[in-house]
Parts: C-alpha cells; sequence; structure tokens
DNA sequence: GCAATGATGTAATATAATAACATCACATTT
DNA sequence: AAATGTGATGTTATTATATTACATCATTGC
C-alpha cells in the first residue's frame, strides 16, 4: 500500500485531489499545472492548490523542489514532516524525472559540517541536476 | 582587493551599479529589490536587472539562492563558474545572513553519491537553514 | 439552535521572470 | 566618411509563481 493510499482517508477532497495528479505524474508539477489539471474537477483559484499542497509537505507526502519551484509525491515510507533533514533529489535536466534519495553519510557530512560552523540546521535543501541514467549517453 | 574590485574594469555599467549593491548589501538581495536600489541610478525595467544578473552569475561574482529566489554577492575568491559544484549555503533565517561555504568532504559524498546512482552531476543545489551562531540562544 | 472550528470559494494583488522589439555605442571594414 | 556588425541598453507587455483579504460552508460540541 503506498504512502497516498495510506493516509487517503485523512485527507480532505481537495488534498486528495492534489496528491492524486502528483501521484500520477511521472515527474514534478508546478502549482499552476495542478490547477490546470484539476479544473475539471471544480479548482478555480490558485490558493486551492496551494492550501493543499502546504497540508501535503507539512504532512510529508508531497515535497517542494526549490530549484524548480514545483512539487513532487514522496517516493518514500519515511518521510514524516516537511523538514526534510534527510532526503535529497537528483533532478534529471534532460528528462525531467526526479529521484528522492535518503544517504546517511551525506547527512552526517552535512550535520558535521554545521556544527563546525556553529549553524544550528533546521533544514538542508539539496538538489543534485544532471543526467539521469537513462538519459546518459551510452 | 575585492573580487568585484579585481573585475570592475572588465563589466559594464549596469552589471557594476548590481554588483555594487549587492556587495554593500549585507545579505542576499531579490531582483526587485536591486531594481527599486538603482531606480535612483536611471534603471526602470527588471530586465536590467536581470541581465546584469545572468552575467555576474556566470562570472561567479554572484550566486543565485534558489530557496529564497534571491541573489548574493560571491564571498570567495574562486568561483569561476556558474556551476556551483563547490559551494554550499548556511543562510539564517532569524537575520537572513547568507554564509557561503565551501567544504571537501561534503563535496566527495555528494559526488559519490551521485556515482553510486549512476547520476551524471552537473551541479550541486546546497542551502542549509537554519540560526547563525549570533542568533542562537547562549 | 448556536457558537467554534476547519475547509472551501473567490477576487484581487504581490512578487519573480521572460519575450519581443527598438535603439544606442563602438569597433571593423570598405 | 559610410556601411556593417556586435554587444549593451531601453521599453512595453506578458507570463509564471505565490499570497492577502474576505466571504461562505460543513462539522462538531454545547
Ligand atoms: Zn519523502
Ligand atoms: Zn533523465
Ligand atoms: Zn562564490
Ligand atoms: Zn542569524
Amino acid at each position: 500500500m503506498s504512502k497516498f493510499e495510506a493516509s487517503n482517508t485523512d485527507l480532505t477532497k481537495n488534498q486528495n485531489l492534489v496528491m492524486g495528479a502528483l501521484s500520477q505524474a511521472n515527474g514534478p508539477l508546478s502549482a499552476y499545472t495542478i490547477l490546470d489539471e484539476l479544473r475539471e474537477h471544480g479548482f478555480r483559484a490558485p490558493l486551492q492548490v496551494y492550501r493543499a499542497l502546504d497540508k501535503l509537505v507539512e504532512l510529508g507526502l508531497v515535497h517542494r523542489l526549490e530549484s524548480l519551484n514545483a512539487f513532487v509525491a514522496c517516493q518514500h515510507s519515511s518521510c514524516g514532516g516537511d523538514k526534510r533533514e534527510n532526503v535529497l533529489f537528483a533532478i534529471c535536466e534532460t528528462c525531467g524525472k526526479v529521484q528522492e534519495l535518503v544517504d546517511e553519510r551525506l547527512l552526517d557530512t552535512v550535520k558535521n559540517l554545521a556544527e563546525n560552523e556553529d549553524f544550528s540546521l533546521s533544514k538542508s535543501v539539496i538538489e543534485l541536476r544532471g543526467k539521469c541514467g537513462s538519459c546518459q549517453p551510452s
């Protein structure tokens, strides 16, 4: 059972519609793209999307990609909040696909660095840009 | 001699004005804030700012902070291009100050991770959010 | 019923970035 | 000097992203 299905029942109608759009997509979507896709379901204004997204991000079901101004469904089962201290994203600049990664070593390195710099870390934004395996010349 | 002064002469009038605004600021500035600050110098439209910023970023004199939609003057002397493979930013959510960091170990970890995932890395966006030393309760 | 709360609807506005096209400054060539 | 090419600049309009303000609706508890 996917995370989406699991929390399905707890979500409101609009949250469910937005979550559905993101789950079906094979990549990140902008808020306005989501709005367009949901017009047939009665959506009329950006705020309907942004309000749902806010909640979904808070729940850890969706992540915001800062370098794209876009949103993507969580690909894990362990993202409990919006802190995003423990995930990073590899964004393919060719096909647009996004892979959500967890890497303990990277996480440790970041924590360590922050500590050394006397920086009290609340959240890490790590977004790698490049080419995914499928898009590289073989 | 700062990097700004060093390349001063190579920059155009508008590039110099934008670079000056960013150098004087003690934190990141949005493009529209820069525009407002430069109105007294004849700036009228966003494009005048964005064109200058594009060039400055390309030269490595300025970095774009993706999670803030803002720009900050480079704090190093070694940022030769806009790839930003080798820098990261610690952004204080309290005072807004930004520290540009270089960390070989983090860089290596990222490169390593990308390799393991068969991801051909072109650029890393790493922006830490939290509290800087001055803003932490002592 | 009635108040409190959370979700939703709607319009307007704010903020960030780009497109399209005209003009200017200056160097090179003829 | 005149013609040409190139890069920088100016200007207007438009697109893209996100938030503010306020009205309405639904559910729950009293
Ligand atoms: Zn996740
Ligand atoms: Zn790809
Ligand atoms: Zn730099
Ligand atoms: Zn601070």
